[in-house]
RNA sequence: GGGAGUUUAGCUCAGCUGGUUCAGAGCAUCUGCCUUACAAGCAGAGGGUCACUGGUUCGAACCCAGUAACUCCCA
């Protein structure tokens, strides 16, 4: 035989992917065939594959490739996304090493670069896909700047502004001071981390005006009169607008009214009341600082309080500080203690930890910070998003995710849409000298409405027009996805998006639930009055042992494209659903990758073996038991898989395909059926053989795509043409279930297991012939299943007796009683404790049903059919008894 | 601080409406085997106080309450 022992995948791998891409298998077009869709969740354009890449695009594959041998209109949309803040921080650090600074280019200058990089990296993350096995229309990829994608982005920005659901406002945003850009609070990563919590202190005027009679009477305390404040951020007290204490604290009622001087600078700051002051943190005084803490911004506004920005957009101190003007924030935060502990104004310090957002993305410290921000109103488009998955129209998997995105869709928040980049769609906003702005798509049509609307402007010309800075945030074209990758917008009424969309399934991170999921669902019905796909696949984080997730920074993540090395593109993609049950985060090991590696090989072995055989023509079938069970549990197995497949139970699908393949065929059937070496075999078993062969490739496929399409080429399958491929093969339909056979079969399994394991413990060899004696109580018929228990127990014969037999090593299946007479007689004594024991466990059994069946509430209240359950049990188990006394008996006498 | 979730064998997880001899699977472990398809294998075996405490029920891994630990979301 010259195959080589173990599958070699590399090889098979190139040639069929290539193979599937030359015939255009992976193409869909609209046709009289039901259609079955998924868009890609976009990776980043400029990302490179990683394990959460892996698994997403593995269950996708899945899904397409079998939803394509159910003979449906199969169509999988790949395309990346341009994912601003990501892209443009690395196309600045690209041109940071090449020595060139952003602030010195011109935006189109900067976007040249961003191109450029975008055409020389783009692709790299859908070439990995590919060798994961990806079956994409790729002749469909899109980009979510393409020119028709961002033409739909700014469309929809303009007919949201029109109906009123876009507005500018003044917020307070998260800072990402490095991108120098707002980033939305999704994109803010908290985490804790070790502060110090510094106690400054502010002297208190003296010559505070008086306001009440109690203030005077404290004036006993001089001019050296402090308050103290707790912050982790004494840079900032420059920006103080105001102390603020409880007025329930009696500790401080001599303050009330006074007025406080900030250290370093002296300037004088009220001191306020309000009760949003937590009495027993730090000291109980808190200083205001509007300009950079959301809630004192809040504080702020209802104290009518100044608002002193005294930060610049990276991060670095302005004049308004009057001091360290220039300075990083970090750098002035130890400078400033430095300042103050000189001054006599620091306290004491203190070690503290707290919760501090950081940017996603450049993974800076957030700022939060006042500015100018477009946003987006989510109230209304929300309430119909919610219904639809509220009503079941939309399905989350699994379901434990409908009460987080129930409670995200109730509070949801406006979204601020603006980002303070280049690389991404420019908002169609333009300014007029006077500072009014009008939302039009082209400085064309901006200039003629400016022209209708103010007409008083006479000489305004269409260049005097600004168009705003800013780019709309990466998801402001995401949630666009389903339908733009169709060119809904476009051409609302064209064939693809008719016939493709709503999509099936949506397959991605929960982490993305709200900002991308939910997002695409109000846009579905906003702009189709449709959902956007019908299923929502929702997949763990991968992770690894440890529980941490996977992260370049952290260092723990393999390269996928090492692991498709060492274990081939099947074994990885078992690995990877091995581990994975919907929604559940996938504790990733290495190991799962070797068990699909494993997998595949033992079935390379079973070709290798079936692929060895001679065939006799005038042999007589000796195996039709064998094949009649083998047929009738693939077909059990065949309705498990599907409803595994239809709850997306991926994981145990594949373990049903495995244990079907690993233990009923090659451990059993194969074993069953196996001529003795170099003797042929019977045609009919040979045949039945191939075609159950056959259909195991079928069902295996969307798993291990490349060796089930390599072996299916074999010639041992017959000729095939060009267009018979596996990926293209109808799954096999569910045929007949003989359970009565599949019964026995599992008897005559736990015999051959029984007989093993004599063999086992007196360790008789396996070449060892022996004989076995049946007495059969119930009403099998054993001598059918003579040859397959000869076989793979190795007996030379087998009877069937109406005596017990003594001396011989017995054991008892249900109510029939087996004998394997040995050599030596075996010892009496074991024998009787053995069934003594045995005796001791049935009596206690029968106890507790007989307990139950006495039990006159269990009798009144128990359903009919478990009552006859019980019954059934007690008889099975009061005939079991009686065999082990006649059994105890004997070996008395 | 508010909300959600998780806890079953060494590991990763099933266990559906409370009821079958219900305590399961895969991996790992242990024992014995190079038995001409496969040592990336074969045969066999061991392994759990279902987190803890109480309650409901004829009956609880499953329902309820409390406790503990962990995870996530929001503030």
């Amino acid at each position: 035989m010259s195959i080589a022992k173990t599958y070699l995948p590399k090889e098979a791998e190139e040639k069929w992917y290539s193979y599937w891409l030359d015939n255009n298998f992976f193409r869909s077009v609209p046709d009289e065939r039901e259609p079955y869709t998924i868009v890609i969740p976009p990776p980043n354009v400029t990302g490179v594959l990683h394990m959460g890449h892996m698994l997403n695009n593995t269950i996708q594959d899945v899904l397409i490739r079998r939803a394509r041998m159910k003979g449906k209109n199969a169509c999988w949309v790949p395309g990346t996304d341009h994912a601003s803040i990501a892209t443009e921080a690395k196309v600045v650090a690209m041109l940071k090493e090449r020595g060139i600074s952003k602030k010195d280019l011109t935006r189109p200058e900067f976007l040249a670069y961003a191109w450029e990089w975008k055409e020389k990296y783009g692709g790299i993350i859908l070439e990995q896909l590919k060798k994961l096995g990806a079956s994409c229309d790729w002749e469909r990829t899109r980009f979510t700047m393409d020119e028709e994608l961002s033409e739909a982005v700014i469309d929809t920005f303009i007919h949201l502004y029109k109906k009123g659901w876009i507005y500018r406002g003044i917020r307070m945003v998260n800072w990402d001071p490095q991108g120098k850009t707002a980033v939305s609070d999704e994109e803010v990563i908290r985490k804790e981390v070790n502060q110090k919590l510094y106690y400054i202190k502010y002297a208190v005027s003296p010559k505070s005006e008086v306001l009440s009679q109690e203030s005077t009477q404290d004036s006993g305390l001089k001019t050296q009169d402090y308050l103290t404040v707790a912050t982790t951020r004494p840079e900032t007290i420059m920006a103080d607008a105001a102390i603020c204490i409880n007025p329930n604290d009696e500790r401080y009622t001599h303050l009330h009214g006074k007025k406080a001087f900030i250290p370093l600078i002296n300037r004088e700051i009220p001191v306020i009341l309000d009760e949003y002051v937590t009495m027993d943190f730090g000291t109980g005084c808190l200083k205001v600082t509007p300009a950079h803490d959301l809630n004192d911004y809040e504080l702020g506004q209802k104290h009518n309080l100044p608002v002193i920005d005294i930060l610049n957009d990276d991060g670095t101190l302005n004049e308004k500080a009057q001091i360290l003007v220039g300075e990083d924030r970090f750098a002035a935060r130890k400078k400033i203690v430095a300042l103050l502990e000189e001054a006599g104004a620091l306290d004491k310090v203190e070690e503290y930890k707290s919760q501090v957002g950081f940017s996603e993305r450049t993974n800076a410290v957030i700022e939060p910070k006042l500015s100018m921000q477009w946003f987006c109103k989510m109230e209304e488009m929300a309430k119909p998003a919610l219904d639809y998955v509220l009503n079941g129209d939309i399905k989350l998997i699994p379901e434990k995710f409908g009460n987080t995105y129930r409670h995200w869709m109730e509070n949801v928040r406006d979204w601020n849409i603006s980002r303070q980049l280049w690389w991404g769609q420019q908002i169609p906003a333009w300014y007029l000298p006077n500072g009014e702005y009008i939302i039009a798509k082209t400085r064309e049509e901006a200039f003629e409405e400016a022209k209708s609307l103010q007409p008083q402007i006479s000489n305004l010309k269409s260049e005097d027009l600004v168009q705003d800075e800013d780019v709309l945030d990466t998801w402001f074209s995401s949630w666009l996805w389903p339908i733009s990758v169709f060119d809904g917008f476009k051409d609302p009424d064209n064939a693809d998006i008719n016939y493709y969309y709503p999509t099936n399934d949506l397959v991605t991170a929960p982490e993305i639930l709200f900002f991308w999921v939910a997002r695409m669902i109000m846009a579905g019905h906003e702009f189709r009055g449709e959902i956007p796909f019908k299923n929502v696949y929702l997949t763990g984080i991968v992770r690894d042992k440890l529980g941490r997730k996977m992260s370049k920074s952290l260092g723990n993540s393999p390269d996928p494209l090492d692991l498709i090395e060492k274990y081939g593109a099947d074994g990885v993609r078992v690995g990877m659903l091995l581990s994975s049950p919907a929604g559940n985060d996938l504790m990733f090991d290495e190991s799962y990758c070797e068990q699909g590696r494993n997998f595949y090989n033992k079935l390379w072995n079973a070709f290798r073996l079936v692929k060895g055989w001679e065939v006799d023509e005038k042999l007589p079938n000796p195996n039709q038991i064998a094949i009649d069970w083998f047929d009738s549990r693939f077909n059990e197995a065949l309705i498990e898989i599907e409803d595994n497949f239809a709850q997306y139970r991926l994981s145990e699908a594949l373990m049903v395909t495995y244990k079907l393949v690993w233990d009923d065929f090659c451990a059993w059937y194969l074993e069953m059926i196996k001529p003795v070496y170099l003797q042929p075999i019977d045609k009919q078993t040979y045949n039945r053989t191939i075609t159950f062969f056959e259909n195991i490739l079928k069902i295996l496929h969307p798993f291990m795509p490349f060796i089930t399409e390599e072996l299916w080429h074999d010639e041992l399958f017959g000729k095939r043409t060009t267009m018979d491929c596996c990926i293209v093969a109808q799954l096999p339909t569910n045929g007949e279930i003989n359970s009565q056979l599949l019964g026995n079969v599992e008897i005559v399994k736990q015999i051959i297991t029984h007989i093993r394991n004599i063999r086992n413990s007196k360790q008789i060899s396996p070449k060892e012939a022996l004989t076995l004696s049946v007495k059969a109580n119930s009403g099998i018929d054993y001598s059918s299943y003579k040859t397959i228990i000869a076989r793979l127990a190795n007996l030379s014969e087998l009877n069937l007796i109406n005596d017990k037999i003594s001396g011989a090593s017995s054991f008892l299946i249900s109510t029939d009683e087996f004998y394997v007479p040995l050599n030596e007689n075996i010892d009496p004594l074991a024998e009787a404790e053995r069934l003594q024991k045995e005796k001791e466990y049935l009596n206690g059994f029968l106890r507790s049903v007989n307990a139950k069946l006495s039990n006159e509430r269990f009798m009144s209240n128990a359903k009919p059919g478990i009552i006859e359950v019980e019954l059934k049990k007690k008889a099975d188990a009061e005939a079991k008894l009686k065999i082990l006394e006649e059994s105890l008996s004997a070996l008395a006498s």
